[in-house]
RNA sequence: GGCGAUGUAGCUCAGCUGGUUAGAGCAUACGGCUCAUAUCCGUAGUGUCCGGGGUUCAAGUCCCUGCAUCGCCA
């Protein structure tokens, strides 16, 4: 089967946070997983870089669009690397190909009579770069910006969203799977309960140029959601690429909550006005809070990805962020969590585990894989555990739920933590005449960490490779060739390694919400120059 | 105001189509082991399963209602 998971390309008017990764991160999992169960893969990500917001953001920084945004997006391109996300693609709508196709869909839309030109007058909003009604306002200002909207007349093109909308409700109610979690497919449902209005798709030149122009009316850009969504079909090369038609069918979008709307419901009926399927499902995620409360740039509590690495290393911050929130729903970040999870899941559970079980091969068998001897029941039970792990793991990424397949993992790294007590090979290795018994627990171990360590490949590429190259195992991971027990061949070399991930102290004994600010700012003050451009 | 979701041990949450004395992890206390990253293993718990009413032989699990929190829409 052929997968093309993207996230959304993000807008340039922010830094990358903590939102950015997780999104980046799930779709490079994802990427892996579906690569290691032998698919066809294409992942793509990027950034979306019109409009009025940008040409402002721009504006203030004393840079033309053109540097903000190159600026900005090399920002978002380099966030990746250090967090061990490798897309396939990196698209920027501001790629020369992707004009041109922005245009050339323009043209077809056009072209089938799915585009029209209008009067149009109302309050307009910069901030939400969109019209609001009357009804929305709070004191007369727009919710979201606390700013008075504008009230505007202009002529503007629509898209006749509207001629599509009980197409679209065939469709989500013929495809269960086509958005979810569920709650946010209910959500699109009840909205399309009311009548679609018609998109308006374009922006006057007068008032904004940092656009695409459209190809029929010069005198005008084009919205920036228009041309946005675009960049799923552009980054596998629409119209006639080959990797479009070995890709779209395929396609899986992952957003966050806030942009449902524009993914659920304007994005598949432009796809119909083209004449193209829909793409096959959208997965929908939550937001992470910070110490219970909502994240953003006023409070200053955002989270930059590269403070995490520095404090824990790119697997454990993937590993929690998969861990700790039920895809789907809103989760919290602190620092606490974030270091209990590394503590006591990577360190102690996973970490110590390979460490006592290698040392043990080291000590007692000269780095060797032991030959395995006749198995007993508590032997059949971890192996029976082992790959019954890996199916059940493998059933849950498919379906996104990656805390439920994380957690099947650990149950069988703490099923082999008793394993070993249970069956104490230091007794066995005092005893010539335990022998066998001794190579094969430790044959057991072993196959049991192997087993392991296939299903931390998407999740933790870094350290699932140590893992591997520590047991042996040459061929790149493959769920179908190495999910069955006993592949470890005897007498193969074993080489223990550094511990996987050290322990790490508290920052402070649980902080007071107050003192948060304070202690987040002495945190940078202690790293100065870190966010400095250009000093030394 | 309309629609929907959620409310389970100190904390984070599991509990599918109703069925034995309600579970896991973290945190806490005590005990054990020594291969291991002061790690691991065992034992001990505590819960009006948001309140109220109802259906049923049987409800955390279904229905009604109230409260609280959140989301979408208006």
């Amino acid at each position: 089967m052929n997968f093309y998971i993207t996230t959304p390309i993000f807008y340039v008017n922010a830094q990358p946070h903590l939102g950015h990764a997780y999104s980046t991160i799930i779709a490079d999992t994802v990427s892996r997983f579906q690569k290691i169960a032998g698919n066809d893969v294409r992942f793509q990500t990027g950034t979306d870089e019109h409009g009025d917001k940008i040409a402002e953001a721009a504006a203030r920084s004393n840079e033309t669009p053109r540097e903000y945004v190159d600026r900005i997006s090399r920002m978002f391109r380099e966030t990746w690397p250090p967090l061990h996300i490798e897309p396939d693609n990196f698209i920027r709508t501001t790629d020369a190909n992707h004009i041109n196709t922005v245009r050339s869909i323009l043209q077809k839309v056009h072209d089938r009579g799915d585009i029209y030109f209008s009067e149009y007058s109302g309050l307009y909003c910069k901030g939400c770069e969109r019209f609001l009604t009357e009804k929305e306002l709070i004191n007369g200002n727009c919710p979201d910006h606390l700013t008075p909207p504008e009230p505007i007349t202009e002529q503007n093109y629509f898209f006749r969203m509207s001629k599509y909308q009980e197409w679209l409700i065939g469709h989500i109610e013929q495809n269960p799977e086509f958005i979810q979690p569920e709650r946010y497919r209910n959500e699109v449902l009840s909205f399309l309960k009311e009548p679609l209005e018609d998109l308006c798709i374009s922006r006057p030149t007068s008032r904004l140029t940092w656009g695409i122009p459209l190809p029929f009316d010069d005198k005008f850009v084009t919205y920036v959601w228009f041309d946005a969504l675009i960049n799923y079909l552009t980054g596998i090369g629409y119209p006639d690429g080959p990797d479009f038609a070995r890709y779209w069918q395929g396609a899986e979008h992952l957003i966050a909550k806030d942009i449902l709307k524009p993914h659920a419901i304007y994005w598949p009926t432009m796809l119909k006005s083209l004449g193209l399927e829909p793409y096959r499902k959208l997965h929908v995620h939550g937001y992470w809070n910070v110490n219970d409360t909502k994240m953003s740039k006023s409070i200053g509590n955002v989270v930059r990805p590269a403070d995490l690495i520095e404090e824990c290393g790119a697997d454990s911050v993937r590993y929690f962020l998969l861990r700790e929130m039920s895809f789907g729903l809103d989760s919290s970040f602190s620092d606490d969590a974030l270091i209990n999870r590394h503590n006591s899941d990577l360190a102690n559970d996973l970490g110590n585990l390979v460490s006592r079980s290698l040392t043990m091969v080291k000590n007692f068998c000269d780095c060797k894989v032991p030959p395995a001897g006749a198995m007993r029941d508590s032997d059949r039970e971890l192996a029976a555990a082992a790959t019954g792990m890996v199916a059940e793991y493998r059933k849950q990424m498919e379906v996104f739920a990656f805390h439920r397949a994380l957690r099947e993992v650990w149950k069988v790294i703490a099923m082999a933590n008793r394993y070993i007590v249970n069956n104490a090979p230091w007794e066995l290795a005092k005893e010539p005449a335990s022998r066998e018994r001794l190579d094969t627990v430790l044959y057991t171990l072993l196959e049991t960490l192997r087993l392991i360590t296939l299903t931390l490949h998407p999740v933790m590429p870094a350290t699932a490779t140590k893992m591997k190259d520590a047991l042996g195992v040459e061929s790149p991971p493959d769920f179908d060739s190495q999910a069955q027990w006993g592949r470890l061949v005897p007498a193969a070399a074993v080489t223990p390694g550094a511990p996987l991930f050290p322990r790490l102290k508290k920052a402070t004994p649980a902080p007071a919400p107050a003192d948060n600010r304070a202690r987040q700012s002495s945190q940078k003050a202690a790293r100065p120059g870190r966010t400095e451009r250009g000093k030394p």
